[in-house]
RNA sequence: GUGAGUGUAGCUUAGUUGGCUAAAGACCAGAUUGUGGCUCUGGAGAUCGUGGGUUCAAGUCCCAUCACCCACCCCA
């Protein structure tokens, strides 16, 4: 027989003995932004078409190509999700958010949609986990949501291995006297750059920097900085960024040519590359023009998103350990019908009282249930069988050390379990 | 869009210069109707991705095709 279907190209199942890590990375950067004073909101897989072609910028790679767009039977023109921020918006808008006062800090963990070439760490259902903060236009806003990033890649223990890199592409105002400057700049170079880059140079001069090729590459090197046609105003934002994060002894560089792919952003924009592991794990940046794009009130913004595929991978190969806990307290093994129906009770009580406890479920002989008791880890066992029942007694044996008590299974049997457990837990410490 | 790699038991893999019935782990049962890890025995499970070709003979070599995967391009 031949499975009917795999998982569709791009897609990955997280399966036990892997879902178990991410739920404690998800646990480390929900409880950091916690700290920080973000609160989780969820949003949905798709939205209305309209609101990523506002928010992402129409002549973007995600939106030209990337977006998994259908219309629904209604009509609707839907789209899964390429990203989070622009949903978190929208959210925040209709649900009248501001109404709350400022700041409003939302973070998130979900799953975003890009259909492209899948590779390691890339792939077309992505996982990332993204703050946004709205109402503070303030460089140490942008400072504390940096800080913030850095703190989880501190607690993940791969701070030696993630770095900071940070720029500013300034406000509109200062963007367009940078743009034509760029533009002069490589016209005059027109006949060196690559094909893509011939069709930014009309569209959004600002991605040649962003070039790989080798001869855009070095191009790019030597043509104006953005950092050199910033207005006042968002030159003295930078800087007091800048001194903010050196003041909290948050190492960083300052790279010219950090442009990222997305139309929102203004001024500050930072990634977390790493050039251990050759890729970058995270980014953002502020989007202080968004809101108002998409029909709020002028609000400044700013966030960012850290890709969980490729945290996973990196964590993966730092060789990270994670802690390996046994999700079965207590095994009661079982023979004959009258055992099994009390060693069933049993576990449900075991539940009630908040310990994970299991029996057997495949009809299996007693050395099979030792076999999954051992599997699983199960850290006590019990065996139930005709003289049990009758004598009201059963042994209790601890998995690791092989050492049995007998133990009553009448009325009193959770206390007298709980009782000898724990007397074994402590010896044990 | 460009280039490389992989495809054998609904899982992980071995399979030599082409050669007999394609092998092991995992899984299930038994060796002890009352106790897991070690050992032993047995069981089920494979049109060797698919199609063509070369050959007395193809899992193995050649061509095509599909799927997956990796690196680019691109992007976060």
């Amino acid at each position: 027989m031949e499975l009917i279907t795999k998982a569709p190209k791009g897609t990955r199942d997280i399966i036990p003995g892997e879902s178990e890590k991410w739920t404690m990375v998800e646990n480390v950067m929900a409880n950091e932004a916690e700290l920080n004073g973000f609160s989780e909101i969820r949003t949905p897989v798709f939205e209305h078409t309209e609101l990523f072609l506002r928010s992402v910028g129409d002549t973007t790679d995600v939106v030209e190509k990337q977006m998994y767009t259908f219309e629904d039977k209604g009509g609707r023109s839907i789209t899964l999700r390429p990203e989070g921020t622009a949903g978190a918006v929208r959210a925040m808008l209709e649900n009248g958010m501001p109404n709350n006062g400022y700041p409003i800090k939302l973070y998130y963990k979900t799953s975003c949609y890009r259909y492209e070439k899948p590779q390691a760490g890339r792939l077309r259902e992505l996982h990332q986990f993204g703050v946004e903060m709205f109402g503070a236009a303030e460089p140490v806003a942008d400072a504390q949501v940096i800080m913030l990033g850095m703190s989880i890649f501190e607690r993940l223990g791969l701070k030696d291995d993630v770095q900071l890199a940070i720029n500013s592409i300034g406000c509109p105002t200062c963007r367009a006297e940078y743009h034509k400057a760029l533009k002069t700049y490589f016209t005059e170079h027109k006949e060196e750059l690559c094909e893509t880059c011939n069709s930014r140079l009309e569209r959004n001069p600002m991605r040649i920097l962003d070039c790989k090729s080798p001869i855009c590459g070095a191009l790019a090197k030597n043509a104006p900085k953005i950092t050199e046609y910033l207005c006042d105003d968002c030159a003295a934002h930078f800087e007091k960024v800048k001194s903010l994060l050196t003041e909290v002894g948050i190492e960083f560089t300052v790279d010219p040519g950090l442009v990222r792919g997305l139309d929102y952003y203004t001024r500050t924009v930072f990634e977390f590359p790493s050039s251990r592991f050759g890729y970058a794990l995270g980014g953002g940046g502020r989007y202080d023009g968004l809101v108002e794009e998409i029909g709020g009130k002028p609000t400044p913004a700013l966030g960012f998103g850290l890709g969980f595929d490729h945290i996973m991978l990196a964590l993966k190969e730092a060789g990270t350990e994670f802690p390996t806990e046994s999700k079965c307290d207590l095994y009661i093994a079982s023979m004959g019908e009258a055992a099994q129906l009390k060693a069933f009770k049993l576990v449900g009580e075991l539940h009630r009282s908040g310990v994970a406890a299991d029996c057997d479920l495949c009809g299996r002989g007693l050395k099979a249930q030792m076999k999954y008791a051992d599997k699983v880890g199960a850290r006590y066992t019990i065996v139930l069988g005709d003289n049990e029942i009758e004598s009201g007694k059963a042994e209790l044996k601890n998995m690791k050390t092989g050492e049995k008590k007998k133990i009553s299974i009448g009325e009193d049997f959770l206390d007298a379990y709980l009782t000898e457990t724990t007397a074994q837990d402590d010896l044990a410490f």
